[in-house]
DNA sequence: CTTGACACATACCAACCGGTATGTATGATG
DNA sequence: CATCATACATACCGGTTGGTATGTGTCAAG
């Protein structure tokens, strides 16, 4: 008699998600203000019925794909191998040179979705600065986490500043994404992470220490 | 007989300029899309028979506003004092460390203009992405060619490649600018330059050099 | 003094936007 | 079977947008 429906499977919450991803990919292309929410509807085939009956407006619905899209993407990609790597500066390295970050051309020029939306909404809406910043502070924590467990075990230097270079780090791939996605260049955009690279190595401990 | 009628005093000029500097300003708030034409009129006290005296469509008008506000500011601002130097890592570092960059700590939080309108228009419009790249590359270019005058005075390591490396570090300048407008810090913004800094010492020639 | 072009102002429009009000099919529950 | 909430669909609304059509003041030329 009870029917199975537990978290995932339950068809309202497939809709739900549906609507997320939709929303997602039509703000990763024209970003949150320009995104149409009747776009969002075309693209699943829903109606405004649908989406207005999971969420009470077009931010709310902004605000759940930076906290369920994301965030775990995020999370996945850029948070989990550096959690407690004791060498993160070859942990650095490898997912700079990993592929995986433009595996679809197409997504390349579009940028980072994190970055698109903290330069457009920053400025103009203090809920979406709030939020996109915590997502931006978490990752420049795990860096900055990675780094110093990096110079206990004597990979980094002693005298780096771990908060303030993860800040840097993260800015600076965020600058090679941004740059590359107008040159449209992925050439340049590798010539880019190379310079990111070498910068890398200058936090390298030598060799001579403890 | 013959009216003072200048370049610059012409009165039709002096109202298209101030439509320019206000349609700057309220792209630099809002971005491009999201800019309001109306608001533009208000704020220079003008109405829409001006603006589309002037202007064909809001399109042509932004475009404008980068050929005759945008470069002009980013050529006095940071081409300048690049131009000619042979010690572009000193004039770098004495540009990250001029004040000038953030004057206006309200101005600080809008972020670089040229960088917002790159990230927002780029993959939405080819002919702002075309116009804005080539400006984004002239700034490259000009840090690169005083990278190799510099390595002709042997103040930059011969070893850099010079491209890339401006490249790099017109990223992460933006990069920078990027995250601390997200972070409201100014703090975290004069540590991130100061990573920056740090990237560019190593980039000196060794003084054994010849 | 007249003419006519330029430089605006005023009034207005069609299109589109996010959001709402309401209708309806489904399915669980008592 | 009756009830009632959930999960949508359909139709529509007020407001705003960029853009246009037209009127008007100014000023130089003839």
């Amino acid at each position: 008699m009870m029917k199975r429906m537990n978290a995932t499977t339950k068809t309202s919450d497939l809709t739900r998600q549906k609507m997320l991803e939709a929303a997602f990919a039509e703000i990763h292309r024209n970003g949150f203000q320009a995104a149409s929410v009747s776009q969002i509807l075309l693209d699943t085939g829903l109606t405004k019925g649908a989406l207005y009956h999971h969420f009470p407006d077009k931010k709310t619905l902004g605000l759940a794909v930076i906290d369920e899209v994301i965030r775990p993407f995020m999370t996945a990609m850029m948070f989990a191998p550096l959690l407690e790597t004791e060498q993160p500066l070859s942990t650095l390295q490898a997912l700079l040179q990993s592929k995986s970050m433009f595996n679809d051309p197409a997504e390349v020029m579009l940028g980072c979705p994190l970055n698109n939306l903290m330069q457009e909404m920053s400025p103009v809406d203090e809920t979406f600065r709030v939020k996109l910043n915590a997502l931006f502070q978490d990752w420049v924590d795990v860096v900055a986490a990675a780094l110093k467990r990096g110079q206990q075990a004597s990979e980094v230097r002693q005298d780096v500043l771990a908060n303030d270079t993860a800040f840097f780090i993260v800015s600076a791939l965020e600058g090679c994404i941004g740059m590359s996605k107008n040159t449209q260049s992925v050439a340049a955009f590798n010539g880019c992470l190379m310079q990111l690279s070498h910068y890398l190595e200058t936090l390298k401990a030598t060799k001579t220490a403890a």
